[in-house]
Formats: C-alpha cells, sequence, structure tokens
DNA sequence: GTTTATGCAAATTCTTTGCAATACT
DNA sequence: AGTATTGCAAAGAATTTGCATAAAC
C-alpha cells in the first residue's frame, strides 16, 4: 500500500497538508467510500469545504479517486485497487451496506457483461449492490 | 399500456391534475427516466416544484415510480414495464446515455446475480450502464 | 519568483418542511 | 363535510465560482 505523499509525487500534484490528509483518509479507509461531508468533519474544520472539494476533484482528475453511485443520492468517493496501479478500471461493483451505510467498492468481483439489445454501445459500469455487509450480521 | 387516470384508481390516489400530468409525462416517455426539473419544465409552471416533488413521492410509495440511479449525480425517476403489473422488482437494469443525457430502464435485461463475498447479503441490485444509446449513433 | 492551491464570501441548485387555503370524493 | 392535496414562503443541504492571499516548487 502506497503512502498518500508518494502517490501525489507520482501523480505531479503538489503536496499540500489537505491533499495529504485527504489522501491520507482514503488510504486508511480502504475501499470504502467517504464523502465530501465526512472528510470535513474527521479534519475537524482544518481545511476549507470549497479546499477539500476542489481536492477531490483533482483526485477524481487523476484517476486516484472515483465518484461511489449510492442509491440514495450520497455522494462518496473511493479509492479502488484496480485505480491505485495503471489499469484503472472503470467497471466498478459497489456494495451499499442498509445498516451502518457504508459503501465498498468490491474489488474481487467483476461485473459480468449482459448482452445490450441493438444499438447500445457499452462505455462503463457501474453495479451496485444493495444489503447488509459482513460488520453489520 | 393503462391510462394515468386508471393508475390513479387502481392504486386508489386521488385524482389531481398535477398527478395525473406527471403520470401522463412518464407514460408518454414510455422507459426513459424524467428529473423533476424536467417536469417543472414541461408543465410550464402549471404546478408548484413542491408539488412535483410531492408527487413524485406518491409515486414511488405507491410503487408506481422508482428512483433511477445517475452516474453523475442527477436524479432521475422512471416507470417500468415491471412496476406496472404485480410483480414489482427492483433489481434494474438502467442505460444512460452520454450523448443525449437520456436514462432508460432495459426492461428486457436481467441482472446477472454475482457470486458476493462470505457475510455479504443482497436485498436488491442496480445496474447501470453508461455508453451511446441507437437514437444517438 | 512563478505557478498553483487555499480561504472566504456568496451564489446556485436540489430538496424538504410548516401552514393556511383549496380541491377531491 | 371531511380528508387529502396544493401553493407559498422559507429553510436546509450539497456544490460551485470569483478573487485576493498564501503556500509549493
Amino acid at each position: 500500500m502506497k503512502k498518500a505523499a508518494d502517490i501525489l509525487i507520482d501523480k505531479d500534484l503538489r503536496k499540500t497538508p489537505c491533499r495529504v490528509f485527504v489522501l491520507g483518509e482514503f488510504i486508511r479507509k480502504g475501499n470504502k467510500g467517504i464523502s465530501e461531508t465526512e472528510l470535513e468533519n474527521r479534519s475537524k474544520g482544518k481545511f476549507d469545504r470549497v479546499t477539500i472539494y476542489r481536492t477531490l476533484k483533482t483526485f477524481m482528475d487523476a484517476d486516484i479517486l472515483h465518484k461511489v453511485i449510492d442509491d440514495d443520492n450520497l455522494v462518496k468517493y473511493a479509492l479502488c485497487k484496480e485505480c491505485e496501479d495503471d489499469h484503472h478500471s472503470h467497471e466498478h461493483v459497489h456494495f451499499k451496506c442498509t445498516s451502518c451505510n457504508t459503501t465498498s467498492c468490491l474489488d474481487e468481483i467483476s461485473i459480468v457483461s449482459v448482452d445490450l439489445p441493438k444499438g447500445y454501445k457499452k462505455i462503463e459500469a457501474n453495479y451496485l449492490i444493495i444489503g447488509t455487509c459482513p460488520e453489520c450480521k
């Protein structure tokens, strides 16, 4: 598992306290999705909300993070294993737990492709599974 | 294809102009998702925004509509074929076209279930495919 | 010393809530 | 008539933009 500072250097991004903090949070959380609000709370007001939003955007543009589809219209971001190395994939399987409300990126599972009706052309796919996770049994 | 007024009677909902209009729009649009903003524009200010929101909520509670997952955090609602009769299903395959921005409910396709890691329990699933649709070839 | 990121203020969009007036059956 | 729905005003959450200051390289 890479450290935040190293990832920033790799991606040619300036090493700022906010970026190190945000990226560190994602690394610590593993494959769990984190919302901007959570980051704001975790940082205890150390960084401006706007700065966190901009940091998230920077990371998305750099393919470090991707947006996580939530059924309840709540936006989260996640660092996926696949995104860390070079074969960045846009085929994500996300699991949303209705009990603890965490959304995780199930990297182990690959999306089974379906046959689309004539004329449809797939670019990417997101599979969201809603249910209960191991911790909430 | 049922008419709006009949569906309302079936579901024991009062027949009001806003409900008839909104439901009519969904029937006309077929399996395409519609956002609250679109409904507001289409009605040309005839109904209050709040009323449209409440109407959408009423229809969701009555299993007439379901929320459509959009990758770009845009909320749409759709009337699915499966939802019209009694075997209301929550396993939806949605297709979002990056060109015309429409989201449609692909009723013909059923979700292929995946094997979840130990401890995970599925309640429902949403599959969103992003790409180009037949009209935007 | 340049370039880029940050913080603050403020604006926008989406959505919800309370309450009195109105429409539905 | 009695109950449910509507419209208005207003509040709340999430997100974005502009600009001057500050920090990174």
